[in-house]
DNA sequence: TCTCGCTATGATAACGTTATCATGACTGGC
DNA sequence: GCCAGTCATGATAACGTTATCATAGCGAGA
């Protein structure tokens, strides 16, 4: 008797001791699809036969292997999420809006973040996109064309955030920086500042947020007093008193600031109380993302209002309704700029 | 001739575009065992043969499918991550940390929020286990014997956080939340103060912070003036506003409120500076999680520093080590009560 | 020259599930 | 009592990858 050709993966025990779909089928003396059914289409199986599975399956502790599930289903279950940096809490409020619809409907996140590079932004698309998900979900617009390229050609709903555009990748829901920042510089004119500055981060949306607040500025004969730059991202609270403090001594003293972010703005005040300078009779300060110290802050802080939460839940029920089969007319949702007028500017 | 017996299922071109092994082997003239290894162990492939599958994996955009993967190598590349809620930044934190520390190996995040319950959280435990994870990242102790069970019988890895036990499922790495309380009260005491009073939340580690609190007051002979709760997960500063005005209003007034969140305390200090209370000489108020706001505010927040970002980071770490084929003896990581005194107490 | 070992590549089976088609039992209408 | 339709269950193949073993070719050492 010869033992033959020994080829392939060799028979053993399974490593494993997870229980898979023959354990519980043998355990209820029915089949593997069975077995399958009466989890997935309870109604499909005659109660008897169901009790039987369901007592094995507890018996057994068996739960199902979702990665031979998404294999042949080619359903993975899984909703993709791209945000610049957890550090963020404006960014999570979004993550837990994405959450929050995105569990209703019995799927999972699977998060990474870019740390705003381009680069990384791209890596993290194509390792995520390994998994097959079923929706992808962006905080920001990809403005690079291979990681657009690539991002459609997936095949799968994708939700852009935290931006507008014409030409979303599939789905957009935002609101326009620029338009924010438009708004503000106009709320502040027509309450009778001149000398306005602006202060911000680096990133593209804190840039477009500058442009249109130039641009209104231009509009109305006014010139910009100055623009200060932060490098950290996320920006801090401290570095706002010190940016605060480097305007102070401006010559002459500007009569309004906007903060590209709550946080930065945040500390403007806290550092314009120190200096004695009256919130808002001399100095206006106007922030934006509507964070909830801005409330409890005394002066309280005017803002632009941004539906971190809501955008997220948006995007969430965009790729569910997207992934029950409707074919969504509406690409674009534009959220609008909203100001939320308080009491130091 | 007969059509036969058609059964199972059918041969048709597959419906999805996105290319397979077969592809790019087929491209590449050469087998798709040989691409496989090209990808996952390019020095064990003749740079010609690498060079010709790198092309053709170019031109056709190329993929690997990881649920196959992950099936066939019982290797997922994924960590599993549970967090009580998205909505607090100190838990996001300690996802930053995470997600900073798992991309170096290569692997990503999977994560649900358990909004506190712990039906919830079972449910979620299952859910995520259903991907056969490489690793489970916790924040908080799991408490359920049932989802004790499952983690354990998972047979990976599992790290709890921001809490202390003699008792972990398999690693814990954080700090005694009663410990935390204890050294507050211990610190306000020896500062000289005598009326002290406790602001928290209803979850369980607000609740050891009250109780090691407590403790050192009874110790010392001393009654807790009043203890106040809130309902609100997660905090606000408004809260901590609202919270601090009723203590105002208190009989004999108190001289130290210890608030079991940073968010609380601020709003605690914003609401002591509008009624005109001396912070720290009237009352002394405190937090805990050491968050950047408390550094800037005037006057600058007392608190329990909480390393939320590395605790996630070593938390990471500890995974990796062990999907390393580490066998770490140190199961428990306490990183210890740190109480940073600054000018409000 | 022969053998040993190494390198590069390939053939096959297996991972655990679901999609598709098949089939036997039963039901209702005539 | 017959037939079409429904119900409950099953058999098989396929999803795309990796683990394992096999093998051809080649150079080195005996």
């Amino acid at each position: 008797m010869t033992k033959g050709k020994r080829r392939g993966r060799p028979i053993r025990p399974r490593p494993d001791n997870a229980p898979n779909l023959e354990d519980v089928a043998r355990r209820a003396g029915t089949s593997i699809i069975t077995v399958s059914r009466a989890l997935r289409q309870p109604d499909k199986v005659r109660p008897e036969t169901r009790a039987r599975i369901t007592a094995a399956v507890e018996a057994l502790g068996y739960i199902p292997n979702l990665a031979a599930s998404s294999l042949v289903s080619r359903r993975s279950g899984i909703i993709a999420v791209v945000v610049p940096t957890l550090g963020n809490s404006i960014f999570t409020d979004t993550l837990h809006g994405l959450s929050d619809g995105v569990t209703a409907a019995g799927r999972q996140l699977l998060v990474g973040d870019t740390g705003y590079s381009e680069a990384a932004e791209h890596a993290l698309i194509t390792a995520l996109a390994g998994r097959r998900p079923d929706g992808i979900a962006i905080v920001g617009i990809v403005r690079n064309l291979r990681s657009r390229t690539l991002l459609s050609g997936l095949g799968v709903p994708v939700v852009e955030t935290w931006d507008m555009t014409d030409d979303p990748i599939d789905h957009v829901v935002g609101f326009s920086n620029e338009a924010a920042g438009r708004a503000m510089a106009r709320y502040l004119i027509d309450r009778g500042r001149r000398r306005l500055v602006f202060v911000g981060g680096n990133d593209l949306r804190s840039r477009a947020r500058e442009a249109g607040y130039r641009a209104v500025l231009q509009e109305a004969g006014l010139a910009t007093a100055a623009a200060f730059f932060t490098d950290q991202s996320p920006s801090s609270f401290g570095e706002g008193r010190r940016l605060m403090h480097r305007i102070s001594t401006l010559e002459p003293r500007p009569d309004a600031v906007f903060f590209s972010t709550d946080v930065l703005a945040v500390g403007g005040i806290i550092e314009c109380r120190q200096l004695g300078i009256d919130v808002p009779r001399e100095i206006a300060i106007a922030g934006l993302g509507d964070l909830e110290i801005g409330r409890a802050l005394v002066p309280a802080l005017t803002t632009v209002q941004i539906p971190s939460y809501q955008m997220g839940r948006r995007a969430a029920e965009i790729l569910s309704q997207r992934l029950a089969g409707a074919d969504l007319a509406e690409k674009i949702v534009d959220f609008g700029v909203n100001i939320v007028a308080r009491d130091s500017a």
